[in-house]
RNA sequence: GGCGCAUUCGUCUAGUGGCCCAGGACGCCGGCCUCUCACGCCGGUAGCAGGGGUUCGAAUCCCCUAUGCGCUACCA
């Protein structure tokens, strides 16, 4: 469904046609692109954003292309860039065409591309839809000064638009810097047929003749965006909401250039609890804090994904696979969306249990190397990780926990505060430990069947609840109040290392 | 200031004129299960920003107001 673009006095007679492809009949596959700023790690929202793009191409059949948006090289740097990647990776977010996956259309850096928005704005210089210009800095900013006086909305000049060829030349023959700006319509409306919010049109009056490449040489940001997207065959931009009224000015240089637009998608931002955009400020926000939090990649790209998407009414949890299948960018909601760090910790725990175990393992494995218990697991007679799997794997909520319910399992317990008053606090502790002691030693297979069977017996015997000949037993082995179920955990730590940790107990019980 | 976008339980959302005195999920509260903690199960709490229209009928359509956010850079 062609929509006119432009309805201008310019432009209006032109017939300038928004082409959206994969929306009809049209068999071109999709081509939609990421195209990330390396200013900064790879934050949720940034996240999500990559995930639409990377979901429709996956569930389509099209191509995911990453591109490099280094043009602020003030901010830019090589190790955000590769951080960025990795993080995508991480998530399972892969690109047929990118930096390091040259295609036809690249190269995937901005920077690497100067000499492609070089012949861009030479041809439009040379079709007059473009002009240099030579206003100072200082001149502009005057002329915003008195836009800002006359409380109206600045929109440069015009001043060197009708330059002539012998001032332009004597301009630069002084030496005088130049900026080449647009041409653009200076009445009428563009009119951007976004697929998430319909029709947003746009006061052309407004936008005035755009700076398109600095002084410097360098494209500015909407003019390098429209080369790009252009000159990759993009078909669909989808993009964060703030690149809203960016558009209808990519949309007038894609005009001035004869190219097709792609179909445009702007998402809505993510917030933080105090319902402004998602930052630093809100605590962890990049996807590799999250990694490094213990969060698996299936519960992010769930979560993020249920962030401004639904499939229906009822189901939350998808797999990666699900959401390729499902995913549509018609189902994609206008309003921007809290980030709650509650729902996706319990997606995170979700999704864990939810893990096979030797996937679990795995996971854990990696994990585990960056903690304190690095190299302790299944070395000097300590369990291995998969034997701890099934006593630990329905308690986490994040890798991190793993370390907390097992620690003890590899060190030698440290007894917190809160276990110890409340071991010294029970009066039947002593007795509880040193019959325990005895009950252990005695039995023979050492497995968490047999341990059970016996302790059973012994809290009938003593006239107890279960419970409460645990709880002695839970603190002396582990030094804790909350551990994986006592029996599994017996049989696991071994008999000789229980007994010994139970005998220590007792003097502690006794406040010795 | 100008332009634009948005507004359903605390949060994410379902809902496209009657199926809705609004459904699901997280959180929270209560209960069950239970060796602790989780898990699981059962139940509960809580919402259509406000005001005008249109209509037999509005969360759904229109207008206004309010609030929030974005853009208004030789940042992206």
């Amino acid at each position: 469904m062609p929509s006119p673009c432009f309805q201008g006095n310019e432009c209006g007679g032109t017939g300038f046609h928004v082409k959206v492809p994969g929306m009809d009949n049209d068999q071109e596959p999709i081509r939609v692109r990421f195209a990330p700023s390396p200013t900064g790690h790879l934050h949720v929202g940034g996240a999500r954003t990559a995930l639409y793009n990377w979901l429709l191409a996956r569930k389509s059949g099209g191509i995911f292309i990453l591109r490099i948006e280094d043009t602020d090289i003030s901010r830019s740097t090589e190790d955000n860039i590769r951080q960025i990647m990795e993080s995508m990776l991480w998530l399972g977010l892969d690109w047929d065409e990118g930096p390091d996956r040259e295609g036809k259309h690249g190269p995937y850096r901005q920077m690497q591309r100067l000499e492609i928005y070089r012949r861009a704005a030479d041809e439009l210089l040379g079709s007059d839809k473009a002009y240099r210009c030579f206003c100072s800095k200082e001149e502009i900013a005057a002329e915003r000064e008195e836009a800002r006086r006359a409380s109206r909305a600045y929109v440069y000049s015009g001043r060197c638009a009708n330059l002539k060829p012998e001032e332009s030349a004597a301009c630069e023959a002084d030496g005088r810097g130049f900026v080449i700006r647009l041409r653009a319509p200076s009445g009428g409306t563009t009119v951007v047929n976004d697929l998430i919010r319909g029709e947003v049109s746009f006061d052309n009056a407004l936008i005035g003749d755009i700076i398109l490449v600095r002084a410097s040489g360098i494209p500015t940001y909407n003019f390098a965006v429209a080369v790009d997207d252009s000159q990759m065959g993009i078909t669909h931009v989808i993009r964060g909401d703030d690149h809203l009224p960016n558009t209808p000015k990519q949309l007038m240089v894609l005009e001035a250039m004869v190219k097709p637009a792609p179909a445009y998608a702007h998402l809505p931002l993510i917030l933080g609890p105090d319902r402004t955009p998602l930052s630093k400020r809100h605590g962890a926000s990049s996807v590799e804090e999250f990694r490094v939090r213990g969060y698996i990649p299936e519960a992010l790209c769930n979560y993020l994904a249920l962030l401004g998407w639904s499939y229906d009414a009822e189901t939350t949890i998808f797999t990666t696979g699900e959401l390729v299948e499902k995913f549509s960018l018609g189902r994609v909601g206008a309003t921007a969306a809290v980030f709650d760090n509650d729902k996706l910790l319990w997606m995170n725990g979700y999704h864990i249990r939810n893990l096979e175990p030797e996937k679990l393992s795995l996971r854990l494995e990696e994990y585990i190397a960056t903690t304190r218990l690095s190299g302790l697991p299944g070395t000097g007679g300590r369990p291995g990780i998969e034997e701890l799997i099934p006593l630990a794997q329905e308690k986490m909520k994040t890798l991190a926990d793993f370390v907390e319910l097992t620690d003890f399992f590899f060190l030698p317990p440290t007894y917190e505060d809160k276990a110890l008053a409340k071991l010294r606090k029970d009066e039947l502790a002593p007795e509880i430990l040193i019959r325990a002691a005895g009950i252990l030693s005695g039995i023979e297979p050492y497995d968490a069947e047999t341990i059970e069977e016996a302790l059973r017996r012994a809290a009938d015997e003593m006239d107890i609840r279960l419970g409460k000949l645990l709880q002695p037993v839970r603190i002396a082995v582990s030094g804790k109040l909350v551990t994986p179920g006592m029996f599994e955990t017996l049989a696991v730590l071994g008999k000789e290392k229980g007994i010994d940790r139970i005998n220590a107990a007792i003097k502690m019980a006794r406040n010795d």
